[in-house]
DNA sequence: TTGAAAGCGCTAACAC
DNA sequence: GTGTTAGCGCTTTCAA
């Protein structure tokens, strides 16, 4: 059994108030003599207050929920240290959710999440493609929750809270772009899963960037996978049926499967096909032939995350909500070539 | 704010007690007829319970906390992902702590943790060679959490709970041997943390295959990394300046970064030096040239620990400590050679 | 079958 | 400066 307030309270000879107070970091009108004894009492049996308590009176707790979808991707656990590291540091903790693509389900997590007595929450999440009903729903549910949201997109949700977005749409337009300038004309696109927002945003880079240059867009050279390294590899022989020079690959993880999939066809990179990712995840560097990648500041993105959301938690006036924009970077390496 | 029970209690005309137990999966004497109503005022207020509250009284939450060094490893996050879905499939979230290497903090993040009125713990990282004394602090203050700990390496804890072990020793020996019997004879090693058990046991493994084959073994040949990619990108110049003919590099993270140093210095893979790694992560598979690794079956740990926890939490009777282990399996491709 | 009441550990008025 | 008390939302005896 842990020890409570109320053994501290017998053992020192003076009322739990006074020992909730003496421990507590605000300042009180607590003697320094009681205080200190107060304090060496609850060291000496080692006095953890019991969060449930806490919660239920502060109606606040030190967790705060996080959502994402895939943690395999190195692009998001990097993010999720980098807020891990930050927020813990204050005293809190992510309680984690995964959760798979499916709006009907959102909500009942969001059930559940809303239950756990958290004082903020982190939607990391792609965005999907939603019906204005299930908008309204998810937003309904969000709002319920009472604590400032940070979500990695443009949600469009109602409370407190930051979208932390990133132009994916010019990380699409530079990738092309790239491509382009060394002379593609016949550019694949592994795009993807559709119905993601992030998707579409990378889709319209990559069509401006076609239009810029004059060359039309031909949807038969867009294939659409998952975001894993197993659906680069499936949908390379595709592409490559195609007769594409260059493909623009929407995640590093994809621009792997493909690089794999080469492999196994005999099909070199860059000097048969072209390919540029998207992420930048270290890995990307160690290939035998460095993938060119648009790069996304991660480091900077979680601390900002972490950051934000104390600021949310421990400020108490109402900040309304924001949107915070990141830009892309191209880092030219060894997987794309002229022609 | 939340509706609470006291709310439906009002609505339905019932009391707060009769409220609970209607809603309360247990078998309860309350009338069909109150329960249907009761149920049915929740649902129309889409009540859920306060969890600090249900906590407090119950000395229990739907909280597992999990401690581990670095989800950026894919082996870990692997990991994590698997557990998270057992566990959320009966209603239970992840309370995240991660931590460097240091005894000291880890017993201040244990009394972080026992605050958390977490059901159980799952200590996912890495065992280090701790003095008796931090052994004993680190058992008194996990003994003082009063709940079962799952650990992924012999920790020897007085809790109830399971040690999920797995046999790095044989690891390294058949990692050491493959390389033997592909003719190498001087063969390095890039090991990772020294102060880790796990380094240790694979080193015992490594040795154990030179001895048998009567080479005598060089501590010459072994360099000590941190795990990372970059380590063993780092390591690399010195261990080839020792002219050896093949590498065991202790996880594949520090293989990779062994590939890009190579790439960077020239050197050939796997005619001029063989490597083989350890974890199986899926990038393994995505080089030009795969990397023969040692495979550890992640997923099926992943759902054990999972299904072991919760067996943990609902069975009421204790079940005191066991051992489960788990054994390596060589995977060979491309990245070693015959001499 | 249902209700009243106590209590989980803690905080914050309010009283002394 | 310190103690008394109410109450956070819920579960669980014990009475009715």
């Amino acid at each position: 059994m842990q020890v409570t307030i109320k053994d501290i309270a017998r053992e020192c000879g003076v009322s739990v108030a006074t020992v909730s107070m003496a421990l507590s970091s605000k300042k009180t009108r607590v003697s320094e003599k009681t205080k200190a004894k107060v304090i060496e009492v609850a060291r000496k049996y080692n006095y953890q207050p019991n969060n449930a308590a806490v919660s239920l009176v502060n109606k606040k707790s030190k967790l705060i929920g996080i959502v994402f979808n895939d943690l395999r991707n190195t692009h998001i656990s990097s993010l999720f240290m980098e807020i891990n590291n930050v927020v813990e540091k204050r005293g809190y903790s992510l309680v984690c959710h995964i959760i798979e693509d499916d709006g009907a389900v959102e909500c009942d997590l969001l059930r559940n999440v809303g239950a756990g007595n958290i004082s903020a929450l982190i939607w990391a999440k792609s965005l999907e493609k939603y019906t204005n009903e299930e908008k309204k729903k998810l937003n309904d549910a969000i709002l319920q929750l009472d604590v400032p949201v940070m979500t990695m997109d443009n949600y469009g949700f109602a409370c407190e809270g930051t979208d932390v977005v990133f132009d994916y749409r010019q990380g699409g337009y530079i990738a092309t772009k790239h491509l382009i300038d060394y002379g593609h004309r016949r550019i694949g696109c592994v795009a993807g899963k559709k119905n993601y927002q992030v998707t579409q945003e990378r889709l319209e880079g990559y069509k401006m960037a076609l239009q810029e240059a004059g060359i039309s867009y031909d949807e038969k050279l867009v294939v659409y996978g998952d975001y894993t390294m197993n659906s680069g590899y499936m949908l390379f022989s595709y592409i490559m049926g195609k007769k594409v020079t260059a493909i623009f690959s929407m995640n590093d993880e994809m621009a792997f499967g493909i690089y794999r999939a080469a492999r196994m066809y005999g099909v070199s990179i860059p000097e048969e096909v072209s390919v540029v990712g998207f992420d930048n995840v270290p890995f990307a560097d160690v290939m035998q032939v460095p993938l060119t990648t648009i790069g996304i500041p991660v480091e900077e993105i979680g601390k900002y995350i972490g950051e934000r959301t104390m600021e949310l938690i421990e400020c108490t006036e109402k900040k309304g909500r924001n949107v915070r924009e990141y830009k892309p970077q191209l880092l030219l390496r060894g997987s794309t070539r002229k022609i």
